[in-house]
Formats: C-alpha cells, sequence, structure tokens
DNA sequence: GTCTATAACTTGATAGAC
DNA sequence: GTCTATCAAGTTATAGAC
C-alpha cells in the first residue's frame, strides 16, 4: 500500500508541467517550490531529490505503454486491429496527458545512467513488438511489404504532435480525431486508389 | 560578405552537437570551450554569448525551411506535386543535418523572448503556406477532405523520427526512404483498397 | 586570440530551530 | 512539515596581462 499524500502529488503534477513546459534542465526546484508555495528546503520533505520527479514521470509512462501494448497484443489477434487499438490508445493517453507524455518522450535523456539504460531497454521492447505486429501484418498479406522500421517510427512520431502541439482536442472531438488519424495511417490522404 | 572564420564555424558545429546530445539548457560553456580546445573566456573573442549560438542555429534552419517552401510553391502548381517536394525537402534536410533539425525543432522555447515570438511567427507562417496547399488539393478533388490541420500535423510530425532517431539512413538508401514515405503518407500501409 | 583570475549569480541539497 | 540560513559547486560573462 504506497499511499501518496495529497501535497506530494500535487508536487509531482507541478513539476510535471515546468518540465513540460521549460525543459527539466531549465526548471529549478525553486520553480517547483514556487509552484506548490513552499520554501525550496520543504521539497526534500517530500521528494528526495529533482530526478527522482523526473523517474516517476518517465516511468509511469512508459508502463503505461508497456501494459496497454500487452493488453492489446492479448485481447486481438488481427494485427491490423491491434496496429489500429495502438493508435488509439497513442491518441487517447496523448489527450488525457500531454504534460506526463511530453516529459516522458523528450527529457528522458536527463535520467541518471542507470535510469537511462533501463529506460531504452524498455522502450527497445515495444518497439519489438510493434514489429512482431507489423511482420504478422505483412505475412498475412494486409500491410505493404514497406520497411517495418520505418513504418513504425513513422506512425508512432506522426502522433507526437498530439501532446507536443498546444490545441488540445476537445474531448467530443475525440472520436473523430481518431477515425481521422487512423484514415491517415491505413490508407493515406489520397483520395485517387489507383495503387 | 559576412566572412566567417574556420574556428567560428567550429564552434558552432560542435555546440549545435552539444545542444543536440544534452539540450541547450544543460550545455554548459565550459563544455563547448571543451570541444574546441579552448578556455571558455576565449569563446567570447568569437561569439557574443550562449544563446546566440542557439539563435543562428535556429533562424537558419527556419530560413532553410521557408526558403524551400516558396521554392516549391513557384515551381510546381499540382498541390500534390508540391506536397510530395515539401515531404522530399524535410527527408534530405533531416539525414544532411539531424544536428541542426533537432536544436530548431527541440531548443527554440529556450530564445529570448522576442526571438520566440519572430520564431513562432515564422512557423505560422509555414504553416500557413501548407494549409493552403491542402486546401487547394481538396478543392481540386484529389486529396480527401478530412480535416487539415490533422493532416498537416500528422505529416510534419511523421517525419521527426529522421533527426530524432540515432540511426542515419545512408546516402544511397536516401531514394528508397522518401518513396517509402510518400507512398505511407499519400497512400497508407493498408494493402487492400476497398476505400 | 588566448590565457588566468574573478565577478556576480544560480544551482541542488542539507542542518537545525520550531 | 515548514521554515531560515547556509554550503559547495556550477553558471555565464568580463577584465586585463601577454
Amino acid at each position: 500500500m504506497t499511499e501518496i499524500s495529497a501535497k506530494k502529488q500535487r508536487i509531482y503534477q507541478e513539476a510535471a508541467r515546468l518540465f513540460q513546459d521549460r525543459g527539466y534542465a531549465a526548471t529549478s526546484m525553486r520553480a517547483i517550490a514556487g509552484a506548490v508555495d513552499l520554501e525550496v528546503s520543504s521539497l526534500y520533505s517530500h521528494i528526495r531529490s529533482k530526478e527522482e520527479l523526473l523517474q516517476e514521470i518517465c516511468f509511469r509512462t512508459a508502463g503505461q505503454f508497456m501494459d496497454a501494448m500487452q493488453a492489446i497484443r492479448r485481447k486481438w489477434d488481427n494485427p491490423v486491429r491491434q496496429l489500429e487499438e495502438i493508435i488509439r490508445f497513442h491518441t487517447r493517453l496523448a489527450l488525457q496527458d500531454p504534460t506526463s507524455a511530453t516529459v516522458f518522450s523528450d527529457e528522458w535523456k536527463h535520467l541518471g545512467p542507470e535510469e537511462v539504460k533501463s529506460f531504452v531497454s524498455m522502450r527497445r521492447n515495444y518497439e519489438q513488438q510493434f514489429l512482431e505486429i507489423l511482420v504478422q501484418g505483412q505475412r498475412a498479406g494486409l500491410i505493404r511489404d514497406l520497411p517495418r522500421h520505418w513504418i513504425m517510427h513513422t506512425i508512432i512520431s506522426g502522433l507526437a504532435w498530439l501532446y507536443r502541439t498546444q490545441h488540445p482536442v476537445p474531448p467530443d472531438e475525440q472520436e473523430h480525431l481518431i477515425q481521422t488519424l487512423l484514415a491517415m495511417n491505413l490508407h493515406g490522404i489520397i483520395k485517387s486508389q489507383n495503387v
């Protein structure tokens, strides 16, 4: 039972917002303290260090992606459907918690050497599973025989604007957005289908 | 005729590499000085400040994108061909100078307030021109009637992995990569064309 | 142009009173 | 848990000798 005090949660939340806006390295403990109306030294009653804040955000979000990937592969066996669900998950997470998504995506390099190793290893695992889905889709003749690494990076990277740009899509447009993203990634944007 | 000494160029180059690896805020003048085998104070014989280094990289790359956009719109009038050329340019620049592309894309927020304003204004101009191409393509019935902002962000964001990931694609694979990116963006990855 | 020395300031983190 | 006070180290940048 890990009890997390309300104040501790507040600190994590404000830190994440500052990391998103200014980046980890440009965010001082004084800035975080100011955001939660405390003196710097008081922060250390709740957290061990600045880096601990970054670790929590990065690995919590990494865990969410790993869990989603595993759940999707268990629930469906059609690789195209699995891809659809992955795009769905990325989209929902990006819209629901763009702050954590940005910090997870852009600030992990400021983790300590050990943590970077662990983080990169998790990401490699995630990408490996993504590639396996593409292999299955290509073997089944459902997905074009394009280089899988390029497909994967283009899809994942193509979703990153959802958290990086300021415009949060309102909740009632979320399903429309997802349908559009699926259409673009799966069928492209060209009308005439003379391929 | 602005003459740029070899040493000054070396400083810019090493600074860009360090900004790419560690981020602007986490890169010290000492690190830059060390990379070019000088003492910190000697740097100031060649440059005015740390931020000047960032400014040069960001605005030089921004200028390249603006120039390319203008040249493409002058040279072709088919909007789909214009999109193709834009994707081509992004790809070539990302492979040829991934360091500048990364700093341009990720570190502009550390510019001073005035420079940020100018930078964002250039980007808005670029995006406006991109959207106009999509409008023309949709009016001509060539491009699907999907929300144009979402199309634009997905395409641009989907190319960002080209400079963010470590794997530089070897020069002899560049044309294959471009063809694949065009195929994915324009026609998607799904084989069956029952749309 | 490059150096040593240093100014002026900010950084993350700690000690100890309350 | 929160504070004041403080530390040691690091930051960008400058002054002035050579």
